[in-house]
DNA sequence: CTGTAGTACTTTATCTGTCGTAGTAATATC
DNA sequence: GATATTACTACGACAGATAAAGTACTACAG
């Protein structure tokens, strides 16, 4: 089995948290489980990458936190995308397929 | 148009730097023109960049310096890429593909 | 012959994002 | 009462990218 390397994929760890964003409100644990089954298991995200990630994206508010009335467990931090969020993410998605098309330019399938 | 960050590209440029020694020794400036040129102006590498991605690679042992006799000019450190060199490039090749479906996976092209 | 542009680097210091380590806190299970 | 799982937080280290500045050589215009 393949794990992807960190510095692979570090310019799109925001933009994969926000993904799973898009949708449903979520938390940190929750989140990590879930890149983790939506990549089969190929990409496994560091806790503290994860937990930084979301105080960065906080600051540039794409994302807002909040609690939720739990009876049971440490008390969860919840995150809901915000519309910045999601323009950035779409400005990275596009940016993506650029990026796509150039790094390809330079893969050779056969040397 | 559209530049590429430099985070996504990150762990890309020593592959990118040893594609273009796959054919043809080269050195600093000749390197930086033609990934300028190969990526159609969408990625420009900084100098210090690519100069800092040479040592590494030369640490690591994927590419050997050398001079040429020149007539004019600053004197140039040419490139040759080494076998480990190759073996190497050929991983990230493999690693790429398996980096693209991943990351894809967290792209939507509609929202 | 002076200034400017272009080639071809090198050095230093700083920033950002990742990650190892460790610790806290709550619940469930055995 | 010990262990596992969930759900974080704090701290410090490190690697790669980059800004800024400097060196060194050539060509060419004014």
């Amino acid at each position: 089995m393949h794990l992807i390397s960190s510095d692979v994929i570090r310019g799109y760890n925001d933009t994969i948290i926000l993904y799973m964003l898009l949708d449903n409100d979520s938390y940190g644990y929750e989140i990590s489980k879930n890149i983790r089954e939506f990549s089969d298991e190929k990409y496994i995200i560091k806790e503290t990458t994860l937990y930084s990630a979301f105080n960065r994206l906080m600051k540039n508010g794409y994302i807002e936190s909040f609690y939720k009335d739990e009876t049971h467990g440490k008390r969860r931090t919840y995150y809901r995308i915000t519309q910045a969020g999601k323009n950035y993410y779409k400005e990275k998605c596009t940016e993506w397929d650029i990026t796509k098309q150039v790094i390809n330019r330079f893969i050779k399938e056969e040397i």
